[in-house]
DNA sequence: ACCTGAACACCGTTCAAGT
DNA sequence: ACCTGAACACCGTTCAAGT
């Protein structure tokens, strides 16, 4: 009765009683676990839990744990491409759309951990990079040099995104920072002086500040390079 | 008839009859193991195995892991830090110093993906951070500034690091570079006008360039930042 | 005092078997 | 056709037992 044959029901039905899954059905389900609210491991025992079968059945709708991440990260960057809204002024614009990356992935960081180095070569990253391009094409820089820029800007901001993410996944992580300003105040005068006196604004600096300044000073960089081409 | 006590016989012996560890020996164990070169894994079996002793015996000089790896980490950044040479000119001066860090973690993959966003809070670290300061400082920059340029600088340093070295600890990640050159190539001129006409500049950029151009760039705004105060 | 070996709770992936 | 369940080779860590 159903017009699409690969929904007819056929062969053992899942525990559930429910119909056979869907390749898209594991995908949204990958990405909603490894959100930060929800925080559950991407792993296929997990995944199997959540739809209700066996973590093995996954297999027929991924070929591997890779092939899964890459999808679920390509979603990812699908949603930060999708809800860019440009406002017409390249710098601000090009800050926007590298920052909706960034929070994008930080809100599922164990694929930000495993994926953010990737190439996903799949339609969101693909959309993504015609955007960028698009914008640094309107700073007015040449291909070659347009280039060279988008891979400096996106692959630092892809670098700072797993690192954050890293970090957030990591409790011990996380903790370094406190005690770190602590060792810096306690180090000896003598052998450490920069680092004893700077230590309030050394560690006072958090990572969403560093990301911005660090983001803010390569913007800046691009533009003089546009402004003085050669 | 030992002068140090600790180096007793006592208890029972290794299988190999070898006298007992300690935890520096377990250490530079680590790091060596680690290296590019040997690329065994860091995990108590590897590492007990090397030892000639079973993984549960190193709990007696390391209390888990996560310390284990950080004083590796702390092994790699000292050694960073301790072959630096100044040649007197900041920029160049800060930019060796941190690319031999950035190498030097490179040397060690798997350290540099675990740890390279952590802070080890110990010696090796901190005398590195004391003469990156101490270049900032030399530059001209004020105080919270310096502390600010540091983080933008180390940080992406560090971030760039742990992306490099995960690409380099996977295979499949080290493949998708070559298949994105085939893939921008075949995109479709109407929908991806930039992607599909940059293909070549674009993928043509290698990570070292990259990096390098990165760190060029933002040296390039604290310079910048450093002439025009405020 | 120092090391051993088994155990526990995880992982991705494969494969024969069920319906 | 689709799902199940056991199996295999890995992890970090703990703990009682050996010498």
């Amino acid at each position: 009765m159903s017009a699409d044959p690969a929904r007819q029901r056929r062969g053992r039905p899942a525990k559930s009683g429910a119909p056979p899954l869907d390749r898209e059905q594991v995908i949204r389900a990958a990405v909603d676990m490894t959100s930060r609210e929800q925080a559950q491991p991407l792993t296929f025992r997990s995944l199997g839990k959540r739809l209700g079968v066996d973590p093995a059945a996954l297999y027929r709708y991924v070929s591997s744990k890779d092939e899964l991440l890459l999808a679920v990260a390509d979603g990812i960057i699908a949603e930060a491409a999708e809800g860019f809204v440009a406002a017409g002024a390249w710098r601000e614009d090009l800050t926007e759309l590298l920052c909706r990356l960034h929070r994008g992935y930080l809100d599922h960081p164990e694929v930000a951990v495993a994926a953010a180095a990737r190439i996903t070569r799949l339609p969101g990253e693909m959309r993504f990079a015609e955007l960028a391009l698009g914008l640094l094409i309107d700073a007015g820089l040449p291909d070659v040099e347009a280039s060279a820029s988008y891979r400096a800007l996106a692959d630092t901001v892809l670098a700072w995104t797993a690192f954050r993410a890293g970090l957030e996944l990591n409790a011990a992580a996380e903790a370094d920072h406190e005690a770190w300003e602590v060792a810096c105040r306690q180090a000896d005068p003598a052998a450490f002086p920069h680092l004893s006196r700077m230590a309030g604004s050394l560690t006072g600096v958090t990572l969403d500040e560093g990301f911005r300044a660090t983001l803010d000073l390569l913007i800046t960089a691009v533009e003089l390079r546009a402004s003085n081409p050669g």
